[in-house]
Formats: C-alpha cells, sequence, structure tokens
DNA sequence: AATGCCTTGTCAATCGATTGCAATATCAAT
DNA sequence: ATTGATATTGCAATCGATTGACAAGGCATT
C-alpha cells in the first residue's frame, strides 16, 4: 500500500533505475527512447510513484529550496512581494523551489538563528526581507556560502544584489505634494531606525522640505513599531511640540491609520484640521472612509526582481542580473 | 574554507564517523566517553561544523519538517496561531522542526498541489488551516501516508484531529449581547461559505436569535472575500432590505472595518445608528475611535493544541491527543 | 567487412549522515 | 585466572535518487 520508489519501479518494469531516473526528469529525458519514456512515465503515474526530494537533494548538492526572511508576517507589503516571488519561482506553472518563509520580527538574533537553520537544510539561496544592521554580520556571513539576495531593506555596507523600492525618492514625492497644498510646517512619524527603509523616506522627505522652504517640527518623531497603535501614541509627541503642523507623513499606513483614529478622538476632521499621508498603499487605504493619501509601492517589480535575481544567481551566469531600484507611485486620495 | 562534512572531522579527529554522528547527537551522546565527545563537539564548533539535514532526513526517514497549509497569509488570526505553533515546535528553545508554510488563498486545487509538494519533500505532518470541502479529498489522501491535523478549520467528514474555535458559541454570543442590548431587528454580514467557521458562527447566532425571539433580516448576505473592501459592498446589501436592522454581525473583524467605513460614509454613527460586532479581535479592533465590539479568538490555545497533536502524532502514541475545540471570548467595546 | 557514430541502457559510485551489529577494552566478581 | 557485564568505538549497510563511465546494438559510410 505504501508508494513505490525509483527502484521498485525499476523491478516492476525490468529497467534499471538510472532509466527510470532519466525519464522522469525534465533534462535528461531525451536520453532514453521514446516509447521507453512513456512506459516509465505511465507506469509512474498509476503506481502513485512520487520522488523523495530530500535524496534528490543530497545527490544534486542542491535543495530547489529558497530561505525567506521575512520581518512581520502581518505586514502586507511584505507579503504580497514573497507572493509574486514565490508566483515567480514557478517554471512553467510547476513548482520546483519551495521558499522556507521563517519570520524574524526584527528580534535581535532571530536572523542569524534562522540562517543557520536554512543553511543546514541546504537552501539554495536565502532571500532576506529583514535586514536590519543587526543581521549585517550573519547575512555577510551567509553570502559566503550561498547567494544572499536582500528584498525591500538594504544594507549598504554590503553590497549584495537587491530589488529594492526608491524609498528616498517616496518620501520626497509625498514631500513635494504636502508643499503643493501650502502647507507650511509639516511633521514626519517615522519608522523603527532600524531598517533602511525608514530612514530613506525620511530623508527624501527631509530634503525636499528644506529645498522648498517648508519648516518640519524640530523634534524628530518615531515609532517603536509600524504598527497603528504605535502611530496613536506618537500622535501625543506631535501634539507636544511647540508648533502644531498641519500635515503629517506617516512612514506606512499602517501609523498613518493609527494617527488618523488619534485625531478623531480629538475631535478633529483629516484632511481640514490635519492632512495626513502614509507609504504603501495598503489594501485598507482604499477602505477609509477617508480615503488615504499614500506612495503605493513597486510591489510586483520589487518581487519579480528579487526572483529574476535567484534565477540568475543560481544559474551562475557572468553578467548577472544587477541590484535594482523601482520607483513608487503617490495616490492622492483625500486624507492630504 | 569550505565547511566540513562529517566524515572530514571524523579524519581530523581520528575517530569513525559514527562517533562523530552519535557525540553529536542529542538522544546517543551516551554511548561515546565524555572526553571523546567533549572533544567531538569543541573541534565540530570551531571546524564551522554544519550538519547537512538533507542527508539526516534521508537516512532518518524523518525530515524535521511540517507542512503548514494556510488560507491567507494577510489574516492576522491565522498567523498568529502559526507564531505560537512556531514556537511551540522549538524544543528547548531549539528548533527541530522547521515549518514549510504554504498559501491556498482558498484557490479550488491550490492546496492538492502544495500536498503534493510537502509529501514529496517528506514532510513528517500536516497541518491545515486552509482546509475547505474542496480539499476534502487532497486532505484524506495526505492522511494515509502522513499525520494531517486540522486547525481553525474543520472539515466534519474526516474525523481527523484538530485545533479549534467554538465558532458556534462565538456567534452565540455576539447574538445574546445584542439581544441584551435591546435589538430587534439584526442582520449578519457572512464571510464566504467554503469554510466552516463562517457556517458556524452563522448557525450560533441565528440560533440564539431564534430562542430569544430576535429577527434577522430574511436575505442572508455574503461576502466573496472575508475583507474590508468586501465589507463595504455589503452594506449595500444591507440597505436594500425592507427593513433596516439595528445592529450587525460581521463575520470578522476586517469585514467589520469595512462595514463602518461604509456607514461613515452615508453619515451614520457606530453604534447610535447601527450598532456593529465583529469576530477575532484583530490588532485594529482596540485602535479605532470607536472600539470595535467583537470575539476575541483563542489564538494561543489553538496554536499549542495544534502542536501538541503534531508531537503526540509523530511519538506514536497510543493514547493520543484527541481533537479540541477551545471557547472564545466576547469582547465589548463602544461599536455593539 | 571494417570503421565509426549514435542511441539506448546498465553499472556502480556518490551525496552525508545514521544505526544495528560486532569488536575490543575495562573492570568487577568469583 | 576465568567469567561476565559494561562502556566505548569501529564497521558497514542503508536511506533514494542522480550521473559519469562504459557497453551493446543498430545503422550508415567507405
Amino acid at each position: 500500500m505504501r508508494r513505490p520508489s525509483m527502484k521498485e519501479l525499476a523491478q516492476r518494469l525490468g529497467v534499471d533505475r538510472s532509466t527510470i531516473s532519466r525519464a522522469l526528469s525534465q533534462d535528461k529525458a531525451h536520453l532514453v527512447a521514446p516509447e521507453t519514456r512513456e512506459k516509465v512515465r505511465r507506469m509512474a503515474i498509476d503506481a502513485g510513484y512520487r520522488p523523495d526530494l530530500t535524496a534528490a537533494s543530497l545527490r544534486r548538492g542542491r535543495s530547489q529550496t529558497i530561505g525567506v526572511l521575512v520581518a512581520d508576517l502581518e505586514n502586507e507589503t511584505f507579503i504580497n512581494v514573497i507572493r509574486t516571488l514565490i508566483a515567480s519561482l514557478n517554471v512553467d506553472g510547476v513548482p520546483v523551489t519551495t521558499p522556507l518563509i521563517a519570520e524574524t520580527r526584527d528580534k535581535p538574533n532571530a536572523a542569524s538563528r534562522l540562517i543557520e537553520t536554512f543553511l543546514s537544510r541546504r537552501v539554495d539561496a536565502i532571500i532576506s526581507l529583514a535586514s536590519t544592521e543587526a543581521d549585517e554580520r550573519a547575512l555577510e556571513d551567509a553570502s559566503r556560502e550561498v547567494p544572499v539576495i536582500l528584498a525591500i531593506r538594504t544594507l549598504a555596507a554590503l553590497n549584495l544584489p537587491s530589488a529594492l523600492c526608491d524609498d528616498r525618492e517616496g518620501g520626497a514625492m509625498v514631500a513635494r505634494h504636502l508643499v503643493e497644498r501650502g502647507h507650511k510646517l509639516v511633521c514626519q512619524v517615522q519608522g523603527p531606525p532600524l531598517a533602511t527603509t525608514f530612514k530613506l523616506r525620511a530623508q527624501g522627505f527631509s530634503k525636499i522640505c528644506a529645498d522648498l522652504g517648508v519648516r518640519e517640527v524640530t523634534k524628530p518623531i518615531y515609532t517603536a513599531e509600524a504598527t497603528p497603535t504605535a502611530g496613536k501614541k506618537a500622535l501625543d509627541l506631535v501634539f507636544d511640540c511647540e508648533e502644531r503642523p498641519t500635515a503629517i507623513f506617516a512612514h506606512n499606513d499602517a501609523i498613518a491609520i493609527g494617527v488618523i483614529e488619534a485625531l478623531r478622538e480629538r475631535g478633529l476632521r483629516v484632511p481640514e484640521d490635519m492632512a495626513v499621508a502614509g507609504f504603501n498603499d495598503t489594501r485598507l487605504a482604499q477602505v477609509l472612509s477617508t480615503p488615504l493619501t499614500t506612495v503605493a509601492y513597486p510591489i510586483r517589480e520589487v518581487g519579480e526582481h528579487a526572483a529574476l535575481l535567484f534565477h540568475s544567481l543560481i544559474a551562475g551566469e557572468k553578467d548577472e542580473a544587477g541590484s535594482r531600484t523601482f520607483m513608487p507611485e503617490l495616490i492622492v486620495r483625500r486624507s492630504a
């Protein structure tokens, strides 16, 4: 009743295991006579044969597996990038490479432990959507054993192939928009500074403000997490400032939602009393009764480029696809 | 510069590979002399030895891997159950079992393809947080080869060990609460009927309404997805009814949020003009300026019991831990 | 008929770790 | 000194698939 191994198939058919292996493979199938090939394939199907990928991995030295590190599984943007990545992993609709997905939650040594697991399982590559400076060392070490690709977040010191969004320009877009709308004093509610994303958004935003002569509230405001709860708390800090801004750039939509709810609790209207912009163009952004002005993340591009990097790196191409940075897009809605 | 294999370690130390294997193992370490054991472990560490789990899997017939099917990676409840599940997979803080996480998005044949992949990779068990009637067959077939555990969603026909929330009672709790608050005509915005969860919530809710003499709007209202967007659309259907209810039970928080935003756009206040209750106690539920009355999902219990089932099943215990259903908890906030 | 090429298939080694069994060493008890 | 028990280590098979080397047969060319 158990499923047969390749050896058993071979016995039943009176051929060698190697013939079975080749007949069933993609690349070596031409080495076996068409009739034999068909015979083998038919028999494999109705015997319910299922190749043992652990054995194949061992022999090939390739596990057809990719380690995916993600900072936060609840974050829509990460998930959507992973989704397009996984979709691009399939060849002709057949999933050949299985992702091992693991979450770091930005905990200091989570990444290095997970990377150890990945390497023990002999992943063919690692894609990190979770890089923080704390993991720099772990990723660097890993990159000596296996291709490492960065997505969404980069690490300047490492020079690893990456698929990114132009976060600086994204921040700049928001700033320009707010300036156009006539705001004179603005404010950022920044995400936690451990990832490059938020730093770049802040830089891009501040640069434009400075260039165009718009002031930011003096004290920089950070959230501990990029969540609505944290955004809500952060609004208190905004109101602690000597001067009250007329617009807030929240570093992502989750923070923006927290900010908006907090404003509502204070009886303030968005955007009349305070304009709010977010980042990512989350699903919720469109659903809110005051639809959110935000920056659409180039999800598909980032995911697909990460997959492209993966394929080019494991194929060992010399003119490998390089790092790329994709442009986000400002989505103007009612909130700012 | 490459990392050494067990064989190379053995040569350097002048002992047999089997000794290395035993010294480094958990369960057979007592078979090797304490000094040898220490010597081996030290050498392993500073040679940077890292066991090859693909080889170990092959030989052991156990991959120390578990297939996790999840319907939706964006759903906080699923993710949180998976998180506690993964945490409970570690023994003494060491991750011994690696989860292979795959998403079905409730697409008809996604589950069976993913299960094929899992089985080819020789997972030790499969945990499905994605079961729909469409996958019944695939899960049943899988359960003949490997332990299959259901979580969150069950399949009555299959009698597989499961870790569940008492969704029926959850629905009932909401109904009782609405009755207590004096509502006479209520309405459900149901989630898609492919999963048991929503059906049970609906049944529990309706039963109590009937028992306590409260009317529901006649036409049942379903959403195509359990998302805010779908919830928003569904509100139109509610207003299409001949009579307007005074309270809405949305089958989860995401739907509830859509409903609330749609109400706001119509200029209606929650809960004064329309009470709204959700399900799951999502993070957002607490953050909203009108905090959401909802049902807290027994996340920890479900995740931990699923892990318990896994451990007991692969240990082959005869008095295996059985299916369990955990009680959710009504969280009364402002919205209803 | 001899030669060479091509097609098809077999043989056997191999990937790296695990484990049942056997072998040796050590020690105590008689 | 002999026996037996116990502790420690080595030997070699094994898990299941893949692949380089090679052999057999067929066919065409000269």
